[in-house]
DNA sequence: TGAATGCTTCGACTATGATCGAAGCATGAA
DNA sequence: TTCATGCTTCGATCATAGTCGAAGCATTCA
């Protein structure tokens, strides 16, 4: 039975949190639900076999997300008869400042990170192929231009483009070497620093405009 | 948490009986969800206390029809999950000649008898004030002319006239003692019979039509 | 009035399932 | 390779809540 799965309180607690439209790593999720890693594996091994959320493996994380619109749609409605009902419902997510623009392992992450791989994507410098990610000559141009060495990227043995799961946005961002390399000129132009406490990365008035200028404003 | 209402079988069982529409005493739940009436009473409690369900005493029987819009849109929405995982949900509604015409104690329910109320409502026989209904003089002058004594009706201390929940469709019909005599009076035309050994209502061909054109053809 | 029916409350039993400790596997980093 | 991290599986414990028998109201009928 379905209404079980979103029944027990746990399970109840992760998808309400999934809710955002994010996708989560198992660990974030059982901290959403107050409880144990091997706790919160069981909940989501059940939730999965429900067809509620679907998992995507990425490096050692493992991100689930709601599993589509139905899913969402139904747990909307219920949501609608737990206010009517006088209960209260779990807010939205937390730190802004994370949404916008923060460090996933080396990379940009957030809006920011988001608004510029769908940039450069629009302006054909990545294609985008099935899943995979490809820089084009266009893009070679045009992070020269930017002022990243592209021959001191290939020589690691690191991937030069791949795509990473935003946590806030739902989208994918720019991560691989690339990606580091990116943000690194960006630190390094001045336009955003990485406050070394925590993951934020905070854009200065001028760097913002000048991304603005180059990939749009992001939506958030 | 109301999931956690929805997602035990037995209420479950309870709420998508209820979701025909129609609305069902506490003991007919407690057959269709397999449980004893102690049960069946504990569930209908809980269900009554999340404003799934409300209920609607009827003499000694307790009437529960689902709350409202909001709770069949969640339900249906939970079926829609639930057909897609593969779990094969409760076909509809049992008997069809049930559904048409039968005997609710002592008069007529189903479509006929839903019909039946709504046409002398319709042709202001019968007035309808917040529950209660009375009949009207231009009512007194239709059922003498039926061939109903309205004078031996109301020698008896039993009301004349009163509404009956329909079990299978979810609307009033008339019952009362004129409730009663107009259903003797039918068979007393042979427009109808009531077969002895179960609750259905047999209409005659000739009697159908002859009914229909009094008070018009029922829906179903 | 007494008898029958419908429903509820109380109390005890029981089973399902949530929970976490310990250990194992996979991935990535040094 | 070794170590650390993220996640899962196994096993045991324990509590929540579903279940029904017995008894008690409430309503209707004779």
């Amino acid at each position: 039975m379905i209404a079980a799965l979103v029944g027990d309180p746990a399970r109840c607690n992760m998808l309400t949190a999934l809710m955002s439209g994010r996708a989560l790593t198992a660990s974030e999720l059982a901290q959403e639900a107050g409880v144990t890693p091997q706790t919160a594996s069981s909940h989501l091994a059940k939730l999965e076999g429900g067809q509620l959320i679907t998992p995507q493996k990425q490096g050692r994380h493992r991100y689930y997300r709601i599993a589509g619109p139905e899913v969402a749609a139904a747990l909307e409605s219920l949501m609608v008869l737990a206010t009517r009902a006088g209960v209260r419902v779990r807010t939205g997510p937390k730190d802004p400042a994370l949404r916008r623009a923060r460090v996933c392992y080396d990379h940009l992450a957030g809006s920011f990170g988001v608004r510029m791989l769908d940039a450069m994507t629009e302006r054909k410098f990545i294609r985008q192929h099935k899943g995979a990610i490809a820089l084009t000559p266009e893009g070679e141009q045009f992070i020269a231009k930017f002022g990243i060495d592209l021959a001191a990227l290939q020589g690691t043995r690191r991937p030069l483009c791949k795509t990473c799961l935003d946590w806030s946005a739902r989208r994918s961002h720019l991560a691989g070497a690339l990606g580091a390399a990116m943000l690194a000129r960006l630190t390094e132009l001045k336009w955003a620093r990485h406050d070394p406490g925590n993951r934020i990365v905070t854009f200065t008035p001028r760097g913002e405009s000048q991304f603005a200028a180059l990939f749009g404003r992001p939506l958030d």
